[in-house]
DNA sequence: TAAAAAACAAGCAAGTTTGTTTGATTGTTT
DNA sequence: AAACAATCAAACAAACTTGCTTGTTTTTTA
């Protein structure tokens, strides 16, 4: 009773039928992980108490424990759970836009730019980050979150070349895809940056020019190649 | 004495002359600020505890806590340290390469975006990225940290402008900076990456590549609008 | 040289956090 | 209905960290 009105874990609890208590329970663990994402990024990592947790899950301590026996192992479900998290996102961002079959015009690059800074500005990414920034020292952490990072830029470069075609066979691919990635992650983690907005924009339209130049040259290159033929 | 075996504090003590006591104190405090950094790299800042601190330092918490009286005050002033520490490093850093007076050669460039590569990964970079990393979620170090942030930034970007005078008046200068600056904080914390090293060094020729244009391209209309006159 | 100031060492008390236990309540499945 | 699973509540000890306090030593100054 005052759990579901402190925090209204049910959001929307399914009709009593069979089988009911395992998706309670995956609810609650869900409503736990969550509520460590936001403590993260409200407080940090390392402020972060398994009491804190719970308090914002809307779950008792006991609760808790008893599906995670320790902070750790919350953690660890949490990478988990972001990893699907930001991966899931990500198909819906790209999912709004409809590249064309043709070639791609200087809009579609720019829009697939600003995509990608609002990518690095969502809660997710923060989160993350403070899981990738507790990594580095504790290697219990590293030891989950290492494969973890790899499999996520595996699976995003992936999904990348599958959105946008158009780039599939230039050899400029990948390192123009680390390009966007390290920037937007440089950019994201600035953020006491003097007239930040101003400089991030003036940035944005630098790089979408950039690409704009790579993708013109490789294709110009790669007719050339054809035409030799 | 089991203070000085462990450690070796004063590394090249002065001969006991008067106002002795300053430069000895001024040494512990150093001491105890270089340990406090050590610590950052090394187990992160939410893990460095005044304990630690001191036993690195080679110095009791008694007296630690003497010259400062709490943690926190420690915290802050290793802010100060870090902040004059990487402005000293990235002059260090530039005296090494003397620029010609003329034209900037495609090996210039290459050369000093390497370095901006180096400065990043130094020791002193990753205490700082831990301590803006902690400031995001505490404010009372965020108070501190955000005009030295920012002091940081206008300063680096003058000496930048000191040394690179062919860029002095080109408008191209300051996005180009940032990039530059974005991209590297970007690279410097993706410690996890696959292939980090090869994808590292492929987006620095790219960069450098960019870089090369976008000097040639302003230098040409500059010129344009010279004769233009 | 004697007094004052600074630097240092060691230990203690209070507060936090974690992991655990114990026991009760509620809801589910057979 | 009986067995079972999930949840909750409260309290506990152990470990850790912090700030403080009490002396001791060293250096400077009068």
């Amino acid at each position: 009773m005052a759990r579901t009105s402190s925090k209204e874990v049910a959001a929307k609890a399914p009709k009593r039928e069979a089988g009911w208590q395992a998706e309670k329970s995956a609810m609650t663990r869900t409503a736990i992980l969550d509520a460590a994402m936001t403590c993260f990024i409200e407080i940090g990592y390392a402020n972060t108490t398994t009491a804190l947790i719970a308090n914002h899950a809307g779950v008792s301590r006991g609760a808790m424990m008893h599906h995670f026996p320790s902070r750790m192992s919350v953690m660890k479900a949490v990478i988990a759970y972001l990893h699907e998290l930001r991966l899931k996102e990500y198909l819906e961002l790209m999912a709004d836009i409809d590249m064309p079959d043709a070639q791609l015009t200087n809009k579609d690059i720019r829009n697939s730019v600003e995509m990608a800074w609002n990518y690095v500005n969502m809660p997710s990414f923060i989160a993350y980050q403070e899981l990738l920034g507790a990594s580095r020292t504790d290697p219990e952490l590293k030891a989950v979150m290492e494969p973890v990072e790899k499999d996520f830029e595996k699976q995003f470069l992936q999904m990348a070349k599958s959105v946008f075609p158009h780039w599939q066979k230039l050899p400029a691919l990948e390192p123009a895809h680390d390009l966007v990635q390290f920037l937007m992650k440089g950019m994201a983690l600035s953020q006491m940056s003097t007239r930040r907005n101003a400089r991030v924009k003036k940035v944005i339209d630098y790089l979408a020019l950039i690409l704009m130049e790579i993708y013109d040259e490789s294709i110009e290159s790669r007719l050339g190649d054809e035409s030799a033929k």
